[in-house]
Parts: structure tokens; sequence; C-alpha cells
DNA sequence: TTGTAGGCGTTATCAG
DNA sequence: CTGATAACGCCTACAA
């Protein structure tokens, strides 16, 4: 950016009048002439001018400005939730300031500190895998900075949440598997400090044992989140003492990788071998088997987390109680999980 | 975020020191004592200072932010691009603002408007399919923005691009329908005021010509570009008079789709139907055939992006002539085209 | 080596 | 209805 930026002094001096007068018409205030407001207009528009947001947001203490921090943006869920925060944000005037962290720890706190140098008026977060502590958050918080979590959320912490009942998600989907007459049913999952995937676990030994079914600690494979570990993890199962007649992943990619194993040993999905992702990634719908997974209502996700922080903002309701809003999963079942006709 | 936030003021006065001393402390001026040096970085660290960086900006007339709109995060070009830019950027301690432009023009128009008023240093563009003409982009221009476009540019405005040699990419890939034997080759093309489309559309044509091969028109669809067209646009080629023995795509989506028809309609791929998409999609490679695309380099085009954009922010070089920086394609042969074995 | 003073562009307060 | 003035937090001549 050059210089030549025509600020409100510049249209005062041209309007022969002052800059109070200019801010005060620019915003809109009823208490300045109808026709002043309009010379202001015009000759704002004229100029081409540009609001300085900075020299703005330094006089009132807010930046109108939103910070994301999410481990990956091209994740099917996470940019959906973009859309859907930023749906709800723009119509107010806010912008969003979109970090990865990368599910690095200390990208995570590096992202919060550029947001806290930013003085963004709020803070959405998604925990990296790799956060096992929310030491930042809590510093975060203790300096008053209007910290909101979703999906991957410290459920300990004093704020408000967004969260899918992946527990439902997941329970819903092992009983359909059941249903279908699968019987020894696999589990992918990852790290056990993550809320989403100690949720669908749960969610999947409760529906286990719900239907009668016995766990089997083989079958229940830590970190198999990616295609390649799926991949990997399907082939020592379907080699293993305890062959699965079905998977139920926490990840739609290692349900991706499952498939492709089962298919390279010769054994049929569904037939064979039942297959469940989560997440809806679009590739689930398209594979042959398509996949069976759940629906995160990430959009849906990322407007209420943006609506909520709005209504508070606007309430000034500082101390209030924080929220926790369950969003209901969606499950979809489609061909690799339909063994009955 | 409240209040108290801690200012050089308030290190300042618990220092018993001036406000200009601890600014210069801070950003590590040599001529401010050590002594002074580490007792502010102490107390500073102490008390959890953040600068404001707002402040900072207003005053030296420098964000540290660049802009970057692009039509929208969740494809895969697009995401690494951003992945290249911030790995380059956030060396140097700059943010990037992401803003999409859902392909709309408006939507573009206002992300510009956005980040004007932010004040950033520069912005990174690859235009939405809404946006037929580059009369906002003139505009930024002749206001002195530090403009960048990428991928999909304005060819005759006077700014940094940098592209890919989308050309080579298609002429490269029908080139190799042509070994494999295919004769008939259809094209998806895209809206012809797009750069990359209509440089596409080139290598194809001209491929074509250098094997001697006719041109037929109804080979040649155009705005066939996501999964829905794809499809359709195979069902009618290969209902219609002339049924083409290969597709060569712009766009792997479109691909997709029409593998998907040809599924469906028993026609064999690579056997009777050749097929390749352009973009290298995660996708591509998984699907049964894995389908041949052209990778975009997109990481390293992210890269060279920021790259150039702090030399000549560094190097103050304000009047320089613009660059056009043309990076080569990848073309990954897969089991979509490969007739012969 | 450190302090003083002024200003970046806005907006809020207080006067008129 | 409008103007003068101060302040947001930081940086940088210029002085000492």
């Amino acid at each position: 950016m050059k210089k030549n930026n025509i600020t409100i002094h510049d249209i005062a001096r041209m309007l022969g009048i002052s800059s109070s007068t200019v801010s005060r018409a620019l915003s809109g205030n009823p208490r300045i002439s109808l026709k002043t407001r309009e010379a202001v207009a015009n000759l704002a528009h004229e100029k081409g001018y540009h609001p300085n947001v900075m020299a703005s947001s330094l006089r009132r203490g807010k930046t109108k400005t939103v910070g994301l921090i999410i481990p990956r943006i091209n994740r099917h869920f996470f940019s959906n939730v973009i859309g859907g925060i930023e749906e709800v944000l723009n119509l107010s005037g806010y912008n969003l300031m979109i970090c990865q962290s990368d599910e690095s720890h200390e990208k995570e706190i590096e992202n919060l500190k550029t947001l806290m140098n930013l003085r963004v008026d709020g803070i959405f977060i998604s925990m990296a895998t790799g956060s096992t502590n929310s030491e930042h958050l809590k510093n975060c918080l203790s300096r008053g900075v209007r910290l909101m979590m979703f999906d991957r959320v410290d459920e300990e912490l004093p704020v408000d949440r967004i969260v899918l009942d992946d527990f439902e998600g997941a329970y819903q989907t092992v009983k359909h598997l059941v249903e279908q007459g699968y019987r020894k049913i696999a589990h992918f999952s990852g790290p056990e400090h993550i809320n989403v995937y100690r949720n669908r676990k749960r969610g999947y030994l409760e529906a286990l044992k719900d239907s009668g079914l016995e766990v089997t600690s083989g079958l229940i494979l830590q970190d198999v989140l990616d295609r390649e570990k799926g991949y990997e993890a399907c082939l020592s199962l379907l080699a293993g003492k305890d062959v699965p007649d079905a998977i139920f992943s926490s990840s739609d990619f290692s349900a991706l990788g499952a498939l492709l194993a089962a298919k390279k040993k010769g054994v049929s999905t569904p037939g064979d071998l039942g297959i469940a992702g989560f997440a809806n990634e679009p590739f689930t719908e398209l594979f042959d088997p398509p996949i069976t997974s759940v629906d995160q209502n990430s959009i849906e996700m990322g407007k209420t987390l943006a609506q909520l922080f709005l209504d508070k903002e606007s309430e000034e309701r500082v101390g209030s109680e924080p929220y926790t809003i369950v969003l209901k999963p969606r499950l979809l079942i489609r061909k690799s999980s339909l063994r009955k006709t």
C-alpha cells in the first residue's frame, strides 16, 4: 500500500467542515444534517475514501475481527465450518482471520499469540491433536479473551462450546451395523485425549454392550486416522486371529484405507466386511461401494458458533455462564454397510 | 478482549524509564543498554505484554499482513497454495488474511474492499469465474495497492503474476492420449474469459493438430467443470453421433463425473474410453481406475508468490517491471488413460 | 544511552 | 447541528 490514502481530514478540508462532522456523517449519525451527510457520502465515494480500520479499532478497542484456529483448512468439516461462520459473521460486518495449527501444539500457541496481538474480538478454536494440555488456552482466558471452542474441545475449561454428539453418532452407526448382521465389529480410534475420539469410542462400546456383543480388545485400534494407517490396520486385522466382519472408523480417511485394503485382499464390502466412517467427506459417497458415514452438521456448527458469539457480544453479557451446545449428527447409510436388502 | 491490556507505558512506569526506551528495548535496538533491554524483556514476559499490532501498524503504515482472495478454500489446489504462502510469509513475520470469493464477482469486490480497509501490505488474488472484467482490480492498482495475481489471472494488467503453464500441461496430456492410441478425444472446458481454461483448450487443440488429428467441434464442451456436469456431458457424448474414445477434462471433478457416467453405461475405462483430468485432486489417485491428471505445482506456486512479494517489499522496488513467472506442470499418468501395456 | 514530543486516523466527550 | 480537543498504543526524529 503506497501512501496517498485519503482520510476524513482530507474530506473535511475539501468540504470546509471539521473532521468530526465527517466522521459522524460517515457513520450515519442522525444529528448531522441530511445535506451534510450526503455531501460527505458523495465526496467520500468520489475520492474513493476507505476508512482506516486500524485507526478506528485502536480508538474503539474493538477490531470487528474474529480469529479462527483449526488444524487444517482442507478438511471438508473445517471448510464447511468456516463457511458457516463467515455467513453469519460477515452480515454483521465482522471479518475472520483463519489460522492453521497443522495439528501442532507449537503452531497453535503461535496462532494464539498472533491473534492476541491483533486484538481480535474473539477466538474460535478446535484443538490440534498435538495439544495434550490447555495451558495456553487458560492463559488466554485469564487475559480476558473471549474464547470459544468447537468440535475438539477441552471439556473442563469455562468457555462456550459447540460440539457434535459424537457418542450418539457412533452409537447409531454401530447399532446399524449390528442390525445388518455384523457381529465382530472393529473400531479405528484417535488419540484418547481428544474428546471426539473418546466419545465415538464410548458410543461404539455402549452400542456393543446394548447389543449383547462382546468387546474384543484386539479389534480396537488406536491412532488410525489417515488412509495409510487405515490400510495397514485393515490388512493386519484381516491377517490376525480375530478377523472382524465390520469396521467402524472414527475417520473417513482410515475407513477408505480399510476399503482399499479389503479390495486388495479380495475381501468384499459390504458382503464380507462392512465399513463405516465418520465426517461425511465428499469422497465417501463416490466410491464403489459408497461409504457409510456420519455427517457432522458442520455448516450449522459454524453458524451456531458465530451467532452465539454475536449474541453475547451485543448483550455485553460478560460474565454469563458458558454455554455448551450439542448438535445432532446424521447417519448416512450407504452401500458399504448394507448387507441385507 | 476485555480491557486490562498492558502497554509499553505500563512497563515504562514500572521500570521508571520512558516508554520510548521500552519501545526501543523491545525491538532489540542495540543503542539501549543490555541491562535495560533484559529488564524490559523480563518484565514484558512476566506481565504477558502483547504489542498492539494496530497501534504499531497505524504508526508505521505497514500492517505486516497480506490479503488472499481465492474462489474456494476447499479446493486441493488452493489450500496447497495457502500452505505454500504461509510457509514463506510466516517466517518473515507476516500474516495472511484469507477471503473466499465463492466464484462471485460481488463477493470479490467486497473482499477487496475489506482488505483495502485493513490496509494490508499486499493482495494476492486468483479470480472468481464470476469476474468477467477487472475494473475492480484496476481500481486497486490506481490506489497503489501491491496486487499480485496467480493461476486465474488477467493477462493484461500490469501486475506480478505466477501462473502454471496450462498450455503445456494440456498439450502433454493430449499427446499422451494420442500415444495410447486414442483418436477421438473430447474436451471439457471452462469459461472462455478465464486464462487457465483458454490455455488448456489451446494446448488441446495444438496437440491434436500436431498429431494430425481433426478437431470435431461437437467434442468440445464448454462449462463442464463439476461432477454433475461431467456426468451429464459424458452421457450425452456417449449417446451422440460423435462418440469419443477419450476425454481430456480441464477439471478433475468433471473427469470424475465422466468416469462415473461411463461406468454406469458399461463403457470401460481405459479400454473404451480414456479419461484424463486436471489439478491432481487427491481423489484422482484413489478411484478405480485411478485418474490421470496434471499436477499444478501448487505449493511451489504459493511459495513463489510469497517470496516474490517479500523480495519486492524489501527492495522497495516500487516501480519495477511486473514479473510473470511460469511454473511447469507435471503430467501424472494413471490407469484411466493407459490402454497399451 | 535515554528522554521528549508529535503524530498515524478515528472517535468520544464536551462545548457551543 | 457542528467544532475543538484529547486519546487509543506505538514509533521515531530530535535533543540531551
